[in-house]
DNA sequence: GCACAAAACTTTCGTCACAAAACTTATCTC
DNA sequence: GAGATAAGTTTTGTGACGAAAGTTTTGTGC
């Protein structure tokens, strides 16, 4: 089938359109090698010519993107300069959520250079006291920035729905935060350096397809379902975060499970989020909602029945919801994240088995359910998407 | 917020790339204008030089994709040559469903030149019949292509799942066919044109998104459900649509919306599709399977209560699972296709009210149901698919 | 009726980025 | 130490675009 697809209006090329884009090539298979390549390589790679890619590899190291090593001696002919995505670029990841505030600075390679974090309760939280919080992790981070180091934004993930401009949180119901701006506080901190606030679990699934800038993940198409007091989300599909018109996509705690059954705060009822969120987890168990999953699961383990039960509720609905979510959209993969990814053992089987019952197309495709081990993915997120800015449009990078 | 977006590998860009992304936006700039622009215009609208766009018009005239019409006398100054897409370059479209069997051919200005077409009952057919049928229409409008006409591709829109490779129908359950390849038969008809096979609602959604070859629609994130004897359905997310990893995308009649409650043939229960298909809603009714939606309309307005309540269930079934997929992907329109269009007056209130209720982000966005008044708009969508290849990629289609 | 203004093209020339191919450099092998 | 091998550089040519000056075709005013 031809793809069906791409209405988008490309805009006009230019020659210094050519020269961004080759620019971008060459420093995208830098920063996503395994292994640093040589300039010839980097030819191979991209199909550009060894005099071509020269050049543009010294703008790039001229610019501080790229770095030479000492030359890699192996068997006969010139020995290759290897190439390697500057550990001086770098960007903030940040992310607040009801259990954990953390910083973190991660270089155009993808590797964390350094981290700060804590385990605070934040539900029902006064935001000025968590965002203080981060600004303690956000200090200590920066503090460490390598020497000569540039940081090229800081990108802060939270748990609710923020508004299309990247500058309001409009509603956090695990925080218990309402219509705030969490950037003026910062701000203070970053000296310049540009914010932009995004969903946790879009954030997270951003660092799912793209562990480094330039690096593609195990999937392009999956769901990544980020359960923590309450289930958020996001759907990739073709390397892409679908953020939606408005950026509000990733909702799939209020996709119906059972409509017409339990009441949601959000003012419909029978939410997935009311059978597998965390609150309604420890609810049916008869625990205290500040149970975590973790122990929850010790629970089950242990033959404790109610938790069991709730448990397995849990998987039953998301099972369900999931595979209507696979047949809307053709997602063979399905990602927990979050503290939902400590019961992962217990409920992939359970989720696997209503994929493959009520999946359309489940004989002609693999169905997985995989766990995202990183339990502050949205900070890697956050910081991983300003680097990928770098990676797509360098020239606005290059040092003068 | 920065679009979390886009980490797909870009190729590189040569001097042949420019020419050819200049050569396709000006081809679109024409084919997708509400008036014939000139070459001045054309410059302006772009962006580009007129020194650049004149040479890449007269490429364009030369290769046969843009025809010159006579000078527009307007106010002093040199009159103005208004450039029209040429009609001489055509695709066919081509659909098959349980209802309609259609031919249309399309030019690259989106206008139909002539369209063939008949309403059989082809419920449980055979597919040699049906594919007959089709094969007469396709031959009838081939037969009326424009002197000089090129035709450069068809696109059969089927109510089913088609297979990754555009080659083979994998299950279309309303017509009852299984597994075949119908392009062998009608290849012989169409003298080397390619054929390519699409889902019927996700090609109504091309030419819902695209309605001409780079003319945008209205809406470029919306749902389309085609309600017919099932539902089908296409999300389209930033004016592409949403095949898949497989293509298989778009089964909205296959998400939840009572699980547990009426079985379903595709092996799950509570679909949507038991409740807002035409076998459900007819059943419901205690009308003979073979009801139109229309007369099924007819019955409700005449106050038939048994008619009216199926209707209204149906409207609660597609208004409970399309807020859970507004709630996830951010689509802020439903575009109602097909033959429940025929019901739109009637159930539009109820789902927006539904949409309305369970929304989460519904007090900061708008929300609307419109109808696609195009009753084989998969037909149109087969061939602007085609279409827009050309406009997408026009060197290999300027004459030689 | 004729200069002049206006606007749509066209032509000429300069620049930029890439490819091709020849050339240089650095290492290993025999 | 000669030759092989591969990395990287330099030179030269080409194609496509922009800038600016030139040409064509109309309307307007005296």
């Amino acid at each position: 089938m031809l793809p069906v697809s791409d209405a988008a209006a490309p805009l006009l090329a230019h020659q210094s359109t050519l020269r961004e884009t080759n620019l971008a090539v060459v420093l995208r298979c830098v920063s996503g090698a395994a292994e640093p390549p040589s300039r010839a390589g980097v030819a191979a790679a991209t199909g550009l010519t060894r005099s071509t890619v020269s050049r543009l590899v010294d703008e790039l190291v001229a610019g501080g993107l790229v770095e030479e090593g000492a030359a890699l001696l192996a068997g006969p002919g010139r020995p290759a300069t290897p190439l390697r995505p500057s550990g001086r670029v770098c960007a903030l990841g940040l992310q607040v959520n009801a259990a954990h505030v953390a910083a973190r600075l991660i270089d155009l390679g993808g590797r964390m250079l350094s981290e700060s974090r804590s385990e605070p309760d934040l539900v029902g939280s006064e935001p000025a006291v968590a965002l203080d919080l981060l600004a303690d992790h956000l200090r200590e981070v920066l503090a460490r920035t390598p020497e000569g180091g540039r940081v090229v934004g800081a990108g802060l993930a939270l748990p609710g729905v923020v508004d299309g401009s990247g500058e309001r949180l409009l509603r956090a119901p695990n925080l218990g935060w309402r219509d705030l701006a969490p950037g003026t506080g910062l701000r203070e901190q970053l000296h310049g350096i540009p914010l932009s606030l995004g969903n946790e679990a879009n954030l997270a699934a951003h660092a799912f397809v793209q562990p480094a800038p330039g690096r593609l993940g195990r999937a392009g198409h999956f769901v990544y379902v980020s359960g923590e007091i309450g289930i958020g989300g996001a759907v990739v599909t073709d390397h892409r975060v679908q953020t939606g018109r408005h950026g509000f996509a990733g909702e799939i705690g209020h996709m119906p499970f059972r409509p017409g059954g339990d009441p949601c705060p959000c003012g419909s009822d029978g939410c997935l989020e009311r059978y597998a969120g965390r609150l309604a987890l420890t609810r049916r168990a008869g625990l205290p909602p500040t149970t975590t999953l973790a122990e929850l699961d010790r629970l089950a383990e242990d033959g404790h029945a109610a938790s069991r039960a709730a448990i397995d509720l849990a998987a039953e609905a998301l099972g369900v919801v999931l595979a209507g979510v696979v047949n809307l959209l053709d997602v063979p993969t399905i990602v927990l994240g979050g503290e939902i990814g400590d019961l992962a053992d217990r409920i992939t089987p359970t989720v696997q088995a209503r994929l493959r019952a009520r999946v359309m197309a489940a004989d002609w495709m693999p169905l997985e359910v995989v766990r995202d081990p990183d339990d502050v993915a949205g900070a890697s997120g956050g910081a991983l998407l300003h680097l990928s800015r770098v990676v797509t449009a360098p020239v606005a990078f290059l040092a003068a």
